[in-house]
DNA sequence: TAAAAATACTCCATAGGTATTTTAT
DNA sequence: ATAAAATACCTATGGAGTATTTTTA
């Protein structure tokens, strides 16, 4: 017998709905359906009685659940008392938020992870680190840090996206001279890429026709509006597709960035490094 | 965090071995060692000290192991009592047991089904279900018993086994009259299959050129041996390949057999139709 | 050299997904 | 019309397999 679905059974028999259980359990609700089913299937009795109002236990649901429930909690608080750690709290960018984490999102689920602050600026992650509001963190270009375990996650090459009336959409890649040319959408100039890109423009001596400066998801849309060209995280083009947008790569010089993962707990870093490799 | 793997930890715990638990969990020890490096990856932490003459825990996997091992013995009483059965006791004759039920029996394990009683009559497992001795068995050609519960499960048809240097090999299939014509290797006359293999005979008024009879274990090593043709449930000639005999389908009558499920308890029935049915 | 565990790969069963249907209110 | 669950179908993860290598007594 997995014990799986019984866990899923008792969440089940909580929520009184396979619908609600399935939302707190990060699956789907046929997912669950099929795995009350099994279970079913498994034990040689129905543990529920169902309606198109929902659902209730049967007798035999009922006793089962009143016998396992205090178990199962019983387990779940003596794993929380040997993890040294309940929750993981990991913070990170918008852009690692929306474009990598979702990759791994069951994975993470079942290590105990939730996401709970995402700001645009990584490095205000940091001071959150040392006062223990965050677990851990994504943290882009910062190898490491005094008094943090550091690991090195992955490297991601900017990509370019035009407007897809732009001259530039025709072609299939881009060189950074022809970008710095254009009219360029960049996010605040109090980010990284804005200073490495407007140094990039005095080293090569380009002059674009003009930079405009916004907030990073504004970014995209202006793009989208046909009022310049922008330099995106390869993730993000790799995982979007946008109307109006085309993602071009660069093929002479490639800002790149390199993620890093932070945390003030080795044993915590060990977890969230296992739940990201895949 | 899912369950199986912590059960999977308590059973290596148990045996101070990760090659004996797999054997003890019906899983290799390839597989049972990644488990627990998962078990290790999601809870931040080893659990086993690994040397090449064996295993031992870890000081926090001997606390871990201290706090859980009773918990899921808990567990495992708890749904026992309700299952209103433990272990499932199978009956069967040796041809379902060698090629039908071992491409189930993982699903057969986790349901707690055991194969305690192989006969070559299958006829006499009925008394045993009376006795409860058994709680179900596989039965041939019988579709109903006063007093159990049955449901049907296949339909095998006979393929005919000939030595790889008798003539009818070269064909890649053969007629019922080619057939009756040969040499005949049965099995004792007081099995279904001898019966009814000398009542086509009498139909369709061939003469064999011999009609041996030995016991069903037999049958194929005296074809292989080149004592003549022989009679093969379906289910064993497409498992098995065997130097010396060619398997061959018989083109215009088919002897078949139908395989019936039986069981004194319908919830029994159930849980081994669900099992079985994949 | 033997015995246990780890690693490298391959494969496929099945858990889970999306889209749709059923059922009862 | 709505809401919940079931069903159908498909995809892809990861659990389990076999074969092999590593480690150390």
């Amino acid at each position: 017998m997995n014990l799986q679905m019984l866990y899923y059974f008792i969440q089940v028999a909580k929520e009184q709905s396979i619908t609600k259980a399935a939302t707190k359990l990060f699956i789907s609700q046929p997912a669950l359906s099929k795995q009350i089913k099994k279970l079913e299937g498994v034990l040689g009795f129905l543990v529920l009685r169902r309606s198109s109002k929902g659902i209730e236990l049967t007798e035999r649901g009922e006793a089962l659940f009143q016998d396992l429930e205090p178990l199962f909690s019983d387990v779940h608080r003596a794993i929380e008392k040997h993890m040294d750690h309940e929750t993981i709290h990991l913070g990170c960018a918008p852009t690692e938020s929306s474009y990598y984490l979702p990759a791994h999102y069951r994975r993470l689920h079942s290590a105990n992870v939730i996401i709970p602050d995402v700001l645009d600026n990584d490095k205000d992650l940091i001071p959150l680190l040392f006062d223990t509001k965050l677990d851990a963190a994504i943290i882009q270009d910062v190898p490491s840090y005094k008094g943090l375990f550091s690991h090195f996650l992955f490297e991601d090459q900017f990509e370019i996206a035009v407007p897809i009336d732009h001259q530039l959409a025709k072609q299939s890649k881009v060189s950074i001279d022809e970008c710095l040319a254009e009219t360029l959408i960049l996010p605040l100039s109090s980010t990284p890429l804005h200073q490495r890109v407007m140094t990039l423009i005095e080293q090569r001596k380009v002059t674009p026709k003009k930079v405009m400066e916004t907030s990073w998801h504004n970014v995209v849309a202006f793009t989208a509006g046909g009022y310049g060209i922008s330099f995106i995280p390869g993730i993000m083009a790799n995982y979007i597709e946008l109307r109006g947008v085309r993602f071009l790569p660069i093929v002479d010089y490639t800002p790149t960035r390199n993620l890093y993962l932070f945390s003030v707990n080795r044993s915590i870093l060990d977890v969230l490094v296992y739940a990201l490799s895949a």
